[in-house]
DNA sequence: TCCTTAATAGTATCATTGATACCGTTTCAG
DNA sequence: CTGAAACGGTATCAATGATACTATTAAGGA
C-alpha cells in the first residue's frame, strides 16, 4: 500500500481532479483565493508537490509545446485512486490552530491589566473584518461555479469560527 | 532593536517568567497539557529554544550540582524585557488553522454523496468529545494555580470553537 | 538485595517546510 | 518601441517536525 500523501498533495491532486490539468502557477493563484484560508501553502510548496506526485505517477507531466513552455499537471488514473482512496475515508487527523494571539491572551496578566483589554479590542476588531468578508463572499458565491457547493459549506463554517471568536474578544474587552 | 523571536520562544519565555526556573522536560511537560491544545510544539523544539535564548543572553543555563546534572534555565532581565515588549503590543500575527477534515470537506463531493454525511458525522462526534473535555476541565479548574485565570479564559474559547464546530458538523450530517 | 519496568531526561538525525530572494518571459499601456 | 506589470518559475537555507535512540533514576516485587 502506497504511503500516506502530505495534505497539501491531496489539495493538488483535489484541484487538478475538481478543475482539470493545470500548471503550478495555476494551482497557487486557486489556493490562494480557497483552500488557503483554511490550510495556508507557501507558492514555493507548489513546485515542489507536483513533480513528486509525477514521480509516484500520481500525476503526468506534458510540457506546453508552444510559446513558454509551462508545465502542465494531469491527473492519472492512479491519482485518481489515490484521491479517492483519501475521500473515502471519513476519519481525519486532528486540526491545529495556531493562534498567536490567543498565546499572548495565555501570559498577557505577566503584565498590567489595561494590555489584556487592548489585546481584545484589537482581536475583535480584526475578527468582525473576516466575518463581513467571509459573509459578503457567501453573498457573492457564483452557483455556476464547480466549487460552488464546497465554497458555500467552507464560508458557512468560517462565519460559525469568526463569530465565536468575536463573541469572545468582545466580552473579553467589556462588551 | 533584537529580531523579533520564534513564537514558540515566546512560550518558553513565559512560562519560565510565570512558573520559575525550568529544565527543558519540565517546558514539555507544561505546554502537553495547557498551551499545546492551541499551540503544539513538538519536544525536540523545547530542548532547542532554550539554548538559543541563553545565547542572546535571553536566559541563563545552570546546570543542577548534585545528581542527574539537568540544565535548568533562569530568566534574564533581559528576557524580563523581550517578554514584556512582545506582550506590550497588542497585535498579533494572523491565526493558521490547519483542518484535515476540512480539506476533506473541500472534495469530498467529487465522490459518492454519502460520503459528506459519514465525515460530518464523524466529525461532530470528535468535537463532541473536544468540547466535553473543554468543559469539564473548566469546571475542575484549580484558582489557586497561577496559571487559573489564563486557563479559564483559554477554555472559554475553546468551548466557543468547539461549540459553533459541533454545530455545523451536526448540521451538515443532517440535524 | 537484586532485577525489571516505568518514568524521567535528553540527544541525534534527516527529510520536509517556510520564507525569501532571485531570474527570465510575455503582455500591454502610453 | 519601451518600460512596467503580470506571469511563471527556480534556488537557497535555516527552522521545523517526526522519530528513533540513549542514558539515568525511581519504584516495586521476587
Amino acid at each position: 500500500m502506497a504511503e500516506e500523501l502530505s495534505p497539501s498533495a491531496y489539495v493538488v491532486l483535489g484541484l487538478i481532479a475538481r478543475h482539470g490539468p493545470m500548471t503550478p502557477y495555476e494551482l497557487k493563484a486557486r489556493v490562494e483565493d480557497t483552500v488557503g484560508y483554511y490550510w495556508p501553502i507557501p507558492h514555493a510548496q507548489l513546485y515542489r508537490d507536483p513533480p513528486r506526485l509525477a514521480e509516484r505517477g500520481l500525476l503526468e507531466e506534458r510540457a506546453e509545446e508552444h510559446g513558454r513552455r509551462r508545465r502542465v499537471f494531469h491527473l492519472t488514473g492512479a491519482g485518481r485512486e489515490a484521491l479517492d482512496r483519501w475521500l473515502a475515508d471519513p476519519t481525519s487527523g486532528p486540526p491545529e490552530t495556531r493562534n498567536p494571539a490567543l498565546l499572548k491572551l495565555t501570559f498577557v496578566d505577566l503584565g498590567p491589566s489595561e494590555r489584556a483589554t487592548a489585546l481584545a479590542r484589537q482581536q475583535a476588531a480584526q475578527h468582525r473584518e473576516w466575518l463581513e468578508l467571509y459573509r459578503n463572499q457567501l453573498a457573492e458565491n457564483d452557483p455556476a461555479r464547480p466549487d460552488a457547493l464546497a465554497r458555500a459549506r467552507l464560508l458557512d463554517v468560517g462565519i460559525r469560527h469568526e463569530r465565536a471568536y468575536v463573541d469572545f474578544w468582545e466580552e473579553l474587552a467589556g462588551n
